[in-house]
DNA sequence: TCCAATCGTAGGTTTGAGCCCACTATAGGA
DNA sequence: TCCTATAGTGGGCTCAAACCTACGATTGGA
């Protein structure tokens, strides 16, 4: 009997644009992942600190809502990088229930090298891809999001 | 004082493709769940029917390796589709250790019921892509798939 | 001054994906 | 015949993402 080869996905699967950019996804998040569990760090210390880095100080409650992360776990995300001083928090004195975060010299060292290394998975996930072909990749993703906003 | 955007994701998150890829997929599959999880079923039960609508009957093993799913788990789905028949299960004569599993009328019919689903959420989460970009968005993609090659 | 609403925070729970182990039945070569 | 490897299966485990709840501190309006 004649065996197909057993390692080739459906081609009913492969034409669905929602399940490639789902499982590639998915790759990429893991990979980024392994990555950064070696410093002790998660894909959510990254978005802080780039948020801080581009926006600058936030109150907690802030960061929640732009990152659409729960107010819980923003705290906790804080609390880690707060311990080594990557970033500091003061009372906000106009109001002070609320708790304004701010990225140090050192949180901003540490998210540089966290770029570099999603930068690699980059490389390595779009290695089939040219250069052209990945700023393509880009604009199309921009675009998706550009529509799909608040919801994505 | 000036209050920023509070939506607003930073810039420099955007500017990383497995971040965009990687946010974009997991929404994807969350809408792809949310509408499986009204039929009692998720992504595998789909894949599993793909792969044998797409190359006909499989052992379970060979399931297995083509989907990358565990075998234990390739189990469970089986179990879960013959239970309203939507696949057969018959012992191969030729290796009595192997159950062939075959898609019937009814999985066929479960299937394009589901490609129906994933349709519907490729064209909402692609809502800001022209057919032309959606097509563009595609081939990447099976680029990225065709080089990324089987760690994918 | 009082009360409802908001902020940060601690301590959970839930859910699902992915994985692992043990066991039985079977196959196939030494 | 015996021994090792493989197929399917049941039962579990782990981990992280995502929520939720309750509470003290604080605010701002009635």
């Amino acid at each position: 009997m004649e065996r197909v080869n057993p390692t080739a996905r459906p081609p009913t699967l492969m034409g669905i644009n929602v399940y490639l950019l789902s499982l590639s996804g998915k790759t990429g998040r893991d990979r980024v992942a392994d990555r950064l569990a070696g410093l002790g760090l998660r894909m959510w210390h990254m978005s802080v600190l780039a948020a801080l880095a581009d926006f600058g100080p936030h109150a907690q409650r802030d960061l929640s809502t732009r990152l659409s992360v729960d107010p819980s776990d923003v705290a906790k995300v804080i609390d880690q990088l707060a311990g080594p001083g990557h970033v500091g928090r003061t009372r906000d004195d106009a109001d002070r229930r609320r708790v304004l975060v701010t990225i140090t010299a050192s949180g901003r060292e540490l998210l540089a090298r966290l770029l570099k290394e999603t930068a690699a998975v980059d490389d390595s996930l779009l290695s089939g891809l040219t250069p052209a072909e990945r700023d393509q990749l880009h604009g199309l993703l921009l675009k998706v999001f550009a529509a799909a906003r608040p919801q994505l």
